[in-house]
DNA sequence: CCCATTGTCATGCGATCGCATCGTATAAGC
DNA sequence: GCTTATACGATGCGATCGCATGACAATGGG
């Protein structure tokens, strides 16, 4: 054309490429941990090159902040679609229940999305640009727990003398040390759901029948 | 001595050099994560040489065992230091809530500690030695958290429809998370507490007064 | 005094790291 | 067909890693 630069016809797809590779990084990373995350291990398990891996990622670091990007992606997707299956939800407990059941780590995908995340924990520290992606999703979840505890509290749903705002948090709490606890193999999957059930008992009890 | 073997004449107190060593380790860990404990930095933190790290521990991997073992009996000291130092507690609540402001990173000592065991965590998964380590003190806090509870609500001072070894576990999960959240930025050690709070005022809650 | 033992440090080795550079193959525009 | 830009792999470099080895000083029993 006439301009000096030229609309690059590209054969490949490149942000496809990215998340092949990030999804090799997020493995390892589950895995092993964010220390055997080098490039040539990305490369092996991503089945090409090294040279490949840094072609599409101009470095290391910033090849890590697009997986952990990726990842947060990935689960906020899901979440979302999980309640967009249910859109007439029968109650306010039962939502709730489904966010909280799709985050624990039930199943190998949700233990390794789990993984993942806590191998990035200590390197967010260090980085904002990863503690800035790490924290994205957890306040949206928080504040849509409170807004959904305070629809079902005006409804006189909730147990006396509860805050929306801080049972969400709670909610939370529970489910991701919970979800710790599971990976860890402290804990089995059942006793988390087990716990989690528990409390939304003690949250959603209805303030007449506290005897029962 | 007539034996092959001396009783060995010592000039330095072998242990605690390896705690002083492992000190190190764990101000390391905390401030940069696992990934940069080397034998090197571990060194130069200490104030030696290279050398004399590698005299006192046979392999890094058995350093940083030593190292996360004392951070466990320090954590664990202290706790039960706190309790000894109120051999006659007021109340069971006052108790409980002594023990979690104790774990909450609400100084920097306690901020260090949370970051030196997050930075294990990884490790952990794949070295059953340091998971055993990490998952020893947990479980005889959750049983105290427990018997307390149990007493509390033998006493009827527990809000309806309790059951103890469940909201043990809760609280747990409450401190764990929030904790974690405090050290990364996400809450303020202020919100943490006032979390806590809230759920000890919903958990000893007196059936009676439940409208109040 | 002699010497075995320990504390301490310096150094070297092989491996791996992130990164830069190079060569080559391919596809699109002139 | 030639140029240009991209895709992809191979290789080298300096740094750092864990670990092994050897040198030297200090100590205390024979």
């Amino acid at each position: 054309m006439a301009k000096g630069e030229w609309p690059v016809p590209k054969l490949v797809d490149h942000d496809e490429r990215r998340r092949a590779i990030s999804a090799a990084v997020l493995r390892l990373a589950a895995g092993e941990g964010l220390e055997s995350v080098s490039l040539r291990h990305v490369a092996a398990e991503a089945g090409i090159s090294m040279g490949s891996v840094q072609h599409y990622f101009d470095s290391k670091d910033e090849m890590l902040l697009f997986a952990l990007q990726q990842l947060a992606q990935q689960r906020e997707q899901r979440i979302t679609e999980r309640l967009s299956v249910a859109p007439d939800p029968p109650t306010v407990r039962s939502l709730l229940r489904t966010c909280l059941m799709e985050v624990l780590p039930t199943d190998e995908q949700r233990r390794s999305e789990w993984l993942a995340g806590i191998a990035y924990f200590i390197r967010a520290l260090s980085e904002p640009q990863l503690a800035a992606a790490m924290a994205e999703g957890v306040p949206k979840l928080i504040a849509f727990f409170a807004d959904q505890l305070d629809t079902a509290r005006r409804a006189g749903d909730l147990a006396a003398g509860v805050d929306a705002r801080q049972e969400a948090v709670l909610l939370w709490s529970i489910v991701d040390s919970q979800a710790t606890a599971v990976v860890l193999g402290q804990r089995t999957p059942d006793e988390a759901v087990a716990t989690v059930d528990y409390y939304l008992d003690r949250l959603f009890r209805p303030p007449g029948s506290a005897t029962s």
